[in-house]
DNA sequence: CATGAATGAGGCTTCATTCAT
DNA sequence: CATGAATGAAGCCTCATTCAT
């Protein structure tokens, strides 16, 4: 039956795409990219017809670790300031622990390679991550705020933090916790009795 | 104090790049850009000696535009809230109004052609919104965090927020205003009884 | 005798590349061939050593073909005009009958991997014919003039007619005969009785 | 104003053009095509955008200088069979000179890269000869066949004797003046007791 | 003997940059 | 100083052929 196409392979490729593609950009030639996943010039193209195509498959892959990494171990029986907590926390301790792959990620959002329906697939991803946030916004104070809008919000300061949890990794945890109050702030209901908030 | 001819074709190959940037991206042929602009193919490289060049006038450029225009008008006598609420709302506004050059912006921003160099002087001249910034966050709950991650998160919020404003035009204004009331919570002193704060 | 299943792939090969060859001419891939034949990409090469080979067999084939249906049912019997005409009709019926196996032979007929001594077999298949011509040139105005470049001659025009009997095939026997009777004044021994001829 | 395009490059392109394409044929490398023009491998595409181009603007040359070969001096005064006669030789004493030109040609028609419009334009370029031979044709014994088929016929025997005559240079004369006498049997008026037709 | 993934040599084309005019 | 043709280095992708399974 021949050899079968590997996932091994596959990933290499992925891999080797990352880390180049965060170092060089998009304009990452695709047999440099080969080459580093120890792959022909042309098995590249066995596994992604297009080099539009392995593009598309990297974002598509990378936004939705970004949604189960977030989610990973969230505790369900928590309430909700628990939960958001603990989901902000992994996302951005994951996110700052892969800097190639979120400079590969800020490359590929900006490209016009990326297709609507990638960024169609890659939004239902994090769809879990919405839900979380859609309870969030429903009893604070940007109740009457669109969810996408808050969404996007959010993942804006996540992404603004994590690049200061890479640039300072001694003080990834306290700049974490610092832009949580603040997400707290901007979205969270007041928490009266508690002094402590 | 005319702006020479000379000005005048370097800033027609800019506008003209924008343009083509914003519409194709980084890999905009150098050609195009100079056939836009009614300037020969060669002449380009009279007004910027590399491709990289205009890409980091550019970046530079549209950076200082944006600077330029949040501050426009400021109103100097005023309390704190009053200038910021006024900054926040002229450059969400300018930027909303100009989608080419802050796509273009996006582009230019992830790009390995931007010098450290460029960025530094980018900074610089934003320097007007930090010192504004930088009262406000010295009086509120992020007194402790440094200014550049304020900074950079304040700017994360505005940028998700202009792209809002791109997208629905209509509720602009409303966009704006909630987002500035989102930034004051992160940041701002609460205010208390007394509105005259 | 049946064929063996050996026989039926390399048909099937050959009958996928007169298809495929005839719509994209020669530059068409062995593994699209492979895959019209219900065959598999490498299995290819186990029927035919190399791409060329393959075209050179279809090119023998064709010629062979085209020969045995020239002379199918040939009337030993009759005179020579009836069985030239015979022939005539037969050829050229069969071939405006055979569009994709025209196209593709006279794709390659012009290609460089054609070899001289496939050019040869082919020729030696088409004996039977020139045999007929043979006898015909001999006695009609051409008689000092090569076989070679009679027959020739009278194949250019064949090719020529079967062109016109594919564009219009409602005219097709119409044009077949025209043409024998336009080949028979060249070649054709003057029949005298006939004044009108 | 800059290096202007030189009528003189675009001829050695097409010169290399058709003898490399008559050499290897149409898979000629266009780079090998630009070296042997000693041009640059880019220029290439100065002149023509696309390989394709390149190919039909050279078919639809050569076709072109074939009309105007065969009707080159042709003696307006004389009479049909003079006038036919005087072209049918030029004809064919041009296109056996230029063996390259032919075999190039000879690719290039078979080719699904030369358009229809190409064939069409070409076909205008030959309306010189049709005129003669409808003149002809609408006199003899063909006269209710269509003059398209009786110039494709007429195309196909001197095709087939111009490849005699190169094959045997020697007998070249002879060759035409044989293929001609039997085109006039297929064609021609039957000439009849006086010479002066 | 079949399968189809792997190989890697090119092919066409694009494009930043140079340079003759 | 402008013009735009010329250069030639890549880049993406295709494809005949080989070879592990």
């Amino acid at each position: 039956m021949a050899r079968s196409k590997s996932d091994d392979k596959q990933n290499a490729i992925k891999s080797a795409a990352i880390r180049i593609i965060a170092a060089q950009g998009l304009s990452a030639p695709t047999a440099l990219i080969a080459r580093q996943a120890d792959v022909s010039n042309g098995a590249l193209f066995t596994y992604f017809a297009t080099k539009a195509d392995l593009l598309n498959q990297l974002y598509i892959d990378l936004k939705t670790e970004t949604g189960a990494a977030a989610l990973a171990g969230l505790p369900a029986k928590s309430d909700l300031h628990a939960q958001i907590s603990h989901m902000w926390s992994s996302w951005l301790m994951w996110a700052a622990a892969s800097p190639e792959k979120r400079r590969a990620l800020a490359h590929l959002s900006v490209s016009d390679e990326i297709t609507a329906e990638s960024r169609q697939v890659a939004h239902h991803a994090l769809a879990g991550i919405g839900d979380l946030i859609e309870k969030l916004r429903a009893s604070g104070p940007m109740r009457d705020v669109p969810l996408r809008f808050v969404f996007d919000l959010m993942n804006a300061v996540a992404e603004t933090t994590v690049d200061f949890m890479i640039k300072d990794p001694a003080g990834a945890q306290a700049h974490s916790q610092t832009a949580f109050e603040a997400v707290w702030r901007m979205l969270g209901r007041r928490r009266l009795a508690k002094p402590n908030d």
